[in-house]
DNA sequence: TTGTAGGCGTTATCAT
DNA sequence: ATGATAACGCCTACAA
């Protein structure tokens, strides 16, 4: 049996209550019975029963990162982010994922912002309506949403149209006329926004969009890259360059296929992907590409909840964040 | 406020307690009330008080997953495996790491394992003693540990002495007789065990083992790796492999240094990883390597816990799973 | 400075 | 089949 505040009450003579106030640091205990509550606590390797304690103040000091795969590195950097950062956090960070569970999503935030398990949420890449987040604000339960923008709750994102622009702006620098866009309308990734970085970058140098340009993709992956470089030089376009926002993976299978058919990157066909994986640096050449701070995005929102969460701040907080361009070899 | 089983139960006109019933699927209610009963609570949205009911039946309902660092592929992929080997699993996971937290890693155990807010302790790779870990034991929550034989509580591991061999051996039969050896000291890995089959191998061949051609690294990285390259081309021992438990950065790193130095990968140097991280396939040329399954582990380890948990099984298990040497072009 | 008493929202054991 | 009542372990007025 666990020891409970009764056990130490009992063999330091006083209450439950007083014990309680000692291990709370509360004021106003004679310095005699503090040590000698204090003493017999360790003595006992007593703990405060965390959920007992939670049901007293109705709080549960736990916060939920509610992420929708964590096959994602993406997913997994902004959870880095959040974990790292440390605050000396006294919350527990529970984790829910939405990807092949019994509940829906939707399903998952009702439970969650009543259940009265977590004192405040962290969502990554929701996909929901913002009808369906206001759960959490009907429920007082707060809550900030990362990587999409969000009317009715906090939110920390980036701005994917400016890294996009950015990213096509140096292609375009470099000389490039017929930039090939590849995309990938999968999951919950902000596509359009990258996308549009780039039609306005090329918009801004007078050279018409053509969707002729703009190849699909069905993942991010590198079986997707070879099987669409194939596309992108049979192209009348004759693109010299590619630009990448479905992702990295993508772009280094172009790379390599691109190598193996005896092409050269960047002079033959110049490469910009998306996301800075790991493996941007294992390619050869180096991928360029577009770094989002995922870390940041975590630290900034842990810093939020818990501001939220302790009632230091109110208003509804947009806190968006820069995207970064990553200057390598392959373009 | 939140909804009560009282507030139900006042509008339903019947006690807490038959709300409760109702709620739990208990026997003995009339089909009469548990309809009323029902409706109220689906139109209140009503969700039972997750701390409350954990109080009620000491039962938290959560499972505390404690990595040494979430920065870590490793360590994520794990986490995969036990968030995803789903068996509708209805305990919430509770993430918490040990590294560069203001509580050590005994620290955490010991709070965890008193506190009661987890019903049972998946630890990945805990460097602590089996006397440190004991106290899991102690305070009867259950706990399987990853990574690492454990005599006092349940775990999952691989053998990853037989990896090593496997590796080893493929080597020598490609006719190797000076193969270095890369390895890292750093944090939990369990090199020692790596290191025993390479020597195994060695020794079933009749190739004496030389701790010479065993290098040391400070970290899996590739800098780490074009620094080691040089030391293993100067080795009056021309090694012509190299085995690198250490880690798959630290091989890519070699081999991208090789190539740029003219050398060709395998025919002047064989280069053999551990791990099989995503960039294994993207260096060229692709990765040899050993694979752990890092997810059969997590999916190992999940399904103990819970069977621990509600009593399905009271002895302590050993899991040992075989890792997987992957094939591919650099060796 | 400390004790008493009530409550947090459930569940569980009795009666009835 | 349902209602009273106590209990889970802790916190917090309020009283002493």
């Amino acid at each position: 049996m666990p020891v409970t505040l009764k056990d130490i009450a009992e063999r330091a003579k006083v209450t439950a209550a007083t014990v309680s106030m000692v291990i709370n640091n509360k004021p106003n205990i004679s310095e005699d019975t503090r040590e000698k509550v204090l003493a017999i606590a360790s003595e006992l390797n007593y703990y405060p029963n965390a959920i007992a304690r939670g049901l007293a103040t109705s709080k549960a000091n736990a916060i939920g990162v509610i992420v929708p795969n964590l096959a994602s590195s993406y997913v997994v950097r902004i959870l880095q982010g959040i974990k790292s950062t440390n605050r000396d956090i006294d919350y527990t960070v529970q984790l829910f994922d939405t990807i092949g569970q019994k509940e829906t999503e939707t399903q998952l935030f009702q439970r969650l912002a009543r259940e009265r398990r977590i004192d405040g949420a962290i969502l990554i890449g929701p996909v929901c309506s913002e009808a369906e987040l206001r759960v959490f604000k009907d429920e007082h339960v707060p809550c900030v949403v990362i990587a999409r923008k969000c009317d009715v709750l906090n939110s920390v994102y980036v701005n994917n149209t400016l890294g996009s622009y950015e990213a096509t702006e140096y292609l375009v620098g470099k000389g490039h006329q017929s930039i090939a866009g590849i995309v990938c309308y999968k999951k919950n990734l902000p596509m359009d926004e990258r996308l549009d970085g780039y039609k306005q970058s090329l918009s801004s140098h007078n050279i018409p969009f053509n969707s002729d340009l703009v190849f699909e993709v069905a993942d991010d992956t590198m079986e997707e890259g070879k099987a669409v470089f194939q596309k992108i030089i049979e192209s009348p376009l004759k693109p010299s360059a590619v630009f990448i926002p479905a992702g990295d993976m993508v772009a280094i299978g172009i790379i390599k296929t691109a190598i193996s058919a005896g092409m050269s990157v960047p002079e033959d066909l110049a490469v910009v992907g998306y996301d800075d994986l790991p493996a941007a640096e294992v390619v050869e050449p180096t991928l360029t590409t577009v770094r989002q701070p995922k870390l940041e995005m975590g630290d900034n929102a842990i810093d939020l909840i818990i501001d939220k969460i302790e009632g230091r701040d109110s208003e509804i907080k947009d806190i968006e964040l820069p995207t970064k361009f990553i200057c390598r070899n392959s373009a």
